[in-house]
DNA sequence: CGCCAGGGTCTCG
DNA sequence: CGAGACCATGGC
């Protein structure tokens, strides 16, 4: 399927999910959802194995209007830049509760570590995938059935607590992943708050990568100091932040905020 | 060893 | 609303 601009390698390592395996140059194996699947990409040309178009699709957002969103990127030097360097990465439609339970353990966590509790929670409580290495992430079930020092055991820390207490409040039915999809976005910020382990930002990463609410800005340690070098020196609270977000990063903010984000981390001479 | 990481929550001005 | 303390863990 053709599906230019598309860059596999920056989608799967800018910080989105954390389950991915490179096995070869711009060749990936993972699962979309319970799905084993490989994903290879040269030329804007996508092979994947199954050959499961919709599936593939749909997972990496190649319907996202890629050129339109570049298009209507700030034109600061600092965003030119960040678009240059990663153009191609998408924003991947992930499986609601996955989503949302591995960003409730991302707190105060660098990438590399979210992987690993994520692989091992996936490895102690997931269900086996015939033809996967890695298995699926947990139900919201099998995660309400285990006991906060379960999740301890998978390094999450004082994170165990707020990511079983939110699976109980999911597999209890209390609250609904796929019925508040049809909210507003400001009413289904409230509504992802009032989960345990779950703040603004938080919230803003599920909104982005679980609900297509593509101008949600998760403001992390990263994007706050980017933003307040943007603001030239001019000192900012969280709320000033995201409300100079908002308004300086366009109807797409959330692709540009991903796109600073991954050029920031990866840049070795990123000095704001 | 000290510092930092895709923060949330509670308390106190 | 804003600032501070506290919460665990691993990498460098």
């Amino acid at each position: 399927m053709n599906a230019a601009p598309f860059n596999l390698d920056l989608t799967l390592e800018s910080g989105q999910v954390f389950h991915w395996e490179k096995i070869g140059p711009g060749e990936w194996r993972g699962l979309i959802g319970e799905t084993p699947v490989c994903i290879q990409s040269r030329c804007g040309e996508v092979f994947a194995e199954p050959h499961d178009v919709e599936l593939v699709w749909n997972y990496f957002s190649l319907d996202h209007p890629l050129e339109e969103i570049y298009r209507d990127f700030p034109t600061d030097a600092t965003s030119q830049a960040a678009l240059s360097a990663c153009r191609g990465l998408r924003i991947i439609r992930q499986p609601r509760w996955e989503c949302l339970a591995t960003f409730i353990t991302s707190s105060m966590k660098q990438v590399a570590h979210i992987r690993a509790m994520s692989l091992e929670i996936r490895r102690r409580f997931g269900r086996k995938v015939v033809g996967s290495p890695t298995n699926a992430y947990p139900s919201p079930e099998a995660l309400a059935a285990c006991t906060e020092s379960d999740l301890r055991a998978c390094g999450l820390g004082y994170r165990a607590k707020n990511l079983v207490a939110t699976a109980r409040e999911v597999a209890s039915g209390r609250v609904d992943l796929a019925a508040i999809a049809q909210l507003e976005t400001p009413a289904l910020r409230a509504a992802l708050e009032c989960l345990p382990g779950v703040g603004v930002k938080v919230a803003n990463c599920v909104l982005l990568f679980a609900y297509e609410r593509l101008d949600a800005v998760p403001i992390d340690v990263w994007i706050g100091r980017i933003l307040l070098a943007m603001r030239r020196g001019r000192s900012g609270t969280a709320t000033q932040l995201a409300r100079y977000a908002r308004r300086r990063l366009g109807p797409y903010a959330g692709y540009v905020q991903q796109y600073l984000f991954h050029h920031a981390r990866v840049s070795p001479k990123f000095t704001p």
